[in-house]
DNA sequence: GAGCACTGC
């Protein structure tokens, strides 16, 4: 029998003293070889076997790839592998294959700075692949994503461009997808994904090149990955690390990168994109009212420019509407008075349903008869078109400058949306999207001296923007003990650090020296907030994990509550058929099971969601979470345990593990007669949110989420006994650590009330 | 009596 390809199924592994052995894979016993084989060329030889790692050079690699069978597989090329090859060698990342080559020969970690259309994405790691050669080491490629979608549809294109199958030689992993094999050499994957894993991994010993992709999104996965890849680095001298990025930062990733203070920064490799010029003009004033300015843009543009489609950008769904309507309404004019050509309006956010993300990419409208006037198509949208979603086709942009950005509060711990002016790097970024097919226009609305002088150069890095208890408690868990020297590349603000070294301990996640405590170590091996892993992992001492398991997936995917703006009376009525009376946790666990009921009785689910207004996307995509989150469970042996659904207590048990978890987001109302409520410590004013459905005025209630929008709502809320409070959080609730006022005196008066009874059954 | 920028595990 043919050992298939020599040492190709064994691996070779660099010892401490530097030597090499030849370590055999049970996997790849070469007596079970025969079946690895699916149908490879006996005998065949391939041109890898005579490359050495790291010392390939661009015309080697070249030679390789155009050999007729492909040396990955040691099947024939196809047809069409040569014709992608073609195309592949004309993207300008591609004339400078050697150059970087002998960089990546010469360092550990390199920067490399490409603009869209560059090709980097899809040959970088192809170009690595060649010069590591993964078969002969056993370590893979990994090049991360910050989004799914390109994890997974680059894998798939570069697995067409090696002409092999996707999940075998490429793959992807993604949450809820792993599409890799024994057989994978380089692996697409998102950032939070890689993040994950290396919480068991934390050398990460399994790859040999880290390919960051899409770094100057800077989103908290990747600011954590840079951190911990510059730690690894120096522990790991065979590990190579590649930062690709637009062309904005290179700088201060460079000098991040530089290993140490007197060290030179990281070397640097750019190639130039392949996009067209867009001309950009601004406003010779500011403009008062940005959307009235973008619709009377968009109209004047499909008045008097040339053929091609429209993009405007927006804030939020609420505006996009609106902005849809009022263009509908004056092209309607335009048409009739000044003979225009027609014009389709689609409306782009991501809540929508997907079919309808998907008629964008409709083609646009043809005339209205032969040799009129063309017709050309206009998106109006959020930031999901800046970088998730590209359209082709587009020449005119139209940018106000605003977006909906993410903000946090460290003091009162709250994040909120708000309405903010977009970067300078935003704004170069929605004008390319007018230049993808040819030249284009970008129109933005505001003046050349505000784009100079006001806009900040970058959007502020995610880290800087949000809550930090998840990711503190995930460096916990990767063994980062001090949180303040660690190496962010943009630290915290302390006030934002200390909150969630507070609310962790709080949770017992952390102990009162900052350490890991166990239940801190277990809640992090959930893919949620600590609150909802607390929360989680405590249920089965309330006898209702199977139910709290529910809760917590529901939790965790967006509303399940559809309300359309021309049926909010009908869908009130529906969703009042699963409402409970104390609170609304419960009526989503009451929604689910109606869910899951239809589900079990063969009913066609999408119609009987339709007809309940919820939404099957998320109820779903919450029934895949619940799935995911009760392996974790099953591996850590947390009991699944359920109240009997006729005892009486079957509900209050599930309320009394809400606050397991949520004891810190409770709040008291102001007076009997009031719809004001107290938020517990912090004592901020706040209104339940108009979508509960508890109608009875509680005085106690627990609730998920605070929302910042005209007024500052809890929304979420269920009704719980203050009682419960000192039993199940008594260090929270001491009551020493309170404020004077209305709450402090509540709970002593209870306390006290707790005492005199206990006194009595207890009888000392 | 109101809303949900976008991602990710």
């Amino acid at each position: 029998m043919a050992d298939q390809k020599g040492t190709k199924r064994s691996s070779v592994e660099s010892d401490a003293q530097g030597s090499k052995r030849i370590k055999t894979d049970d996997k790849y016993n070469p007596y079970l070889a025969h079946l690895n084989m699916d149908g490879a060329n006996d005998g065949f030889k391939s041109p890898l076997d005579e490359m050495e790692r790291h010392t390939t050079t661009a015309l080697e690699a070249a030679k390789a790839e155009d050999s007729d069978v492909n040396p990955w597989t040691g099947k024939p090329h196809s047809e069409n592998y040569f014709k992608i090859l073609k195309t592949r060698r004309d993207l300008p990342v591609s004339k400078q294959r050697a150059e970087f080559l002998e960089l990546y020969h010469k360092t550990q970690i390199l920067v490399f700075v490409g603009e869209t259309g560059s090709g980097k994405t899809t040959q970088i790691p192809q170009y690595v692949l060649y010069d590591e050669l993964p078969h002969q080491t056993g370590k893979l490629i990994a090049c991360t994503q910050p989004r799914r979608v390109a994890a997974m549809s680059v894998a798939q294109r570069v697995a067409n461009e090696l002409d092999v199958e996707l999940g075998q030689e490429v793959g992807y992993s993604i949450r809820f997808e792993n599409r890799t094999g024994p057989k994978t050499l380089l692996k697409y994957m998102t950032d939070g994904q890689l993040l994950r894993e290396s919480m068991h991994d934390p050398n990460m010993s399994r790859y040999s090149c880290i390919i960051l992709d899409e770094a100057h999104e800077r989103t908290l996965a990747t600011d954590i990955l840079m951190a911990l890849l510059k730690e690894i680095a120096q522990r790991r001298s065979d590990l190579k690390i590649i930062v690709m990025s637009a062309t904005l930062d290179a700088q201060k990733f460079q000098s991040y990168f530089s290993l140490g203070k007197e060290d030179p920064p990281a070397p640097l490799l750019a190639v130039p994109g392949r996009t067209h010029p867009v001309e950009i003009f601004y406003t010779p004033e500011p403009e008062r009212d940005y959307v009235e300015a973008a619709v009377r843009t968009v109209l004047q543009i499909h008045a008097v420019e040339p053929e091609g489609d429209i993009l405007l950008f927006l804030t939020g769904e609420e505006e996009i509407e609106d902005a849809c309507r009022r263009i509908s309404l004056e092209v309607d004019d335009m048409v009739r008075e000044s003979d225009a050509g027609p014009l389709a309006i689609y409306p782009l956010y991501g809540t929508l349903p997907p079919h309808q993300q998907q008629k964008i990419f409709d083609k646009a409208p043809e005339p209205f008869r032969k040799g009129g006037r063309p017709g050309r198509k206009c998106i109006v949208a959020t930031n999901i078109a800046e970088t998730s979603l590209t359209i082709d086709g587009i020449v005119y942009v139209v940018d106000p400058g605003f977006s909906k950005q993410k903000i946090y509060n460290p003091r009162s711990r709250v994040e909120s949306l708000l309405v903010s002016p977009i970067s300078k790097a935003s704004a170069q970024q929605r004008a390319g999207r007018a230049g993808r097919t040819r030249p284009g226009k970008c129109f933005r609305l505001y003046t050349e001296k505000a784009f100079k002088k006001e806009l900040i150069e970058q959007t502020y890095p995610e880290i800087l923007r949000s809550n930090l208890s998840n990711t503190i408690l995930e460096l916990k868990k990767l063994g980062v003990e001090d949180l303040v020297h660690f190496d962010f590349m943009d630290p915290p603000a302390p006030e934002t650090m200390m909150r969630a070294l507070e609310e962790l301990n709080y949770l017992a996640c952390l102990d009162d020296d900052g350490g890991l405590t166990k239940l801190g170590s277990l809640a992090s091996e959930f893919p949620l907030d600590p609150a909802l892993a607390v929360m989680l992992i405590s249920s089965p001492e309330f006898y209702c994990s199977n139910e709290i398991l529910s809760i917590t997936s529901l939790l965790s995917v967006p509303q399940i509550w559809i309300r359309p703006n021309n049926n909010r009376k009908r869908a009130d009525e529906m969703k009042a058929q699963f409402a409970h009376p104390d609170g609304d946790h419960l009526t989503l666990l009451n929604a689910y099971h109606a869910y899951k009921g239809a589900e079990q009785s063969g009913e066609d689910v999408k119609k009987w969601c339709h007809e309940h207004f919820l939404s099957y996307r998320h109820l779903s995509s919450a029934d895949n979470v619940r799935a995911q989150l009760k392996r974790i469970m099953e591996t850590h042996e947390i009991e699944l345990v359920s109240t009997p659904f006729n005892n009486k207590e079957y509900y209050t048990n599930i309320r009394r593990a809400l606050l397991a978890g949520f004891f810190m987001q409770v709040a008291m109302k102001e007076s009997s007669n009031s719809k004001i409520y107290k938020t517990v410590k912090d004592d901020q004013m706040v209104m339940i949110h108009p979508s509960t459905v508890v109608s009875s005025p509680y005085d106690w209630v627990v609730y998920n989420e605070f929302v910042l929008t005209t007024k500052q709502y809890i929304r979420t809320v269920t009704n719980i006994r203050p009682e419960w409070l000192l039993e199940i959080a008594p260090v929270y609730y001491d009551i020493d650590t309170f404020e004077k006022g209305e709450i402090k005196s509540a709970l002593t008066r209870l306390t006290e009330k707790v005492k005199r009874r206990q006194a009595m059954k207890g009888g000392y």
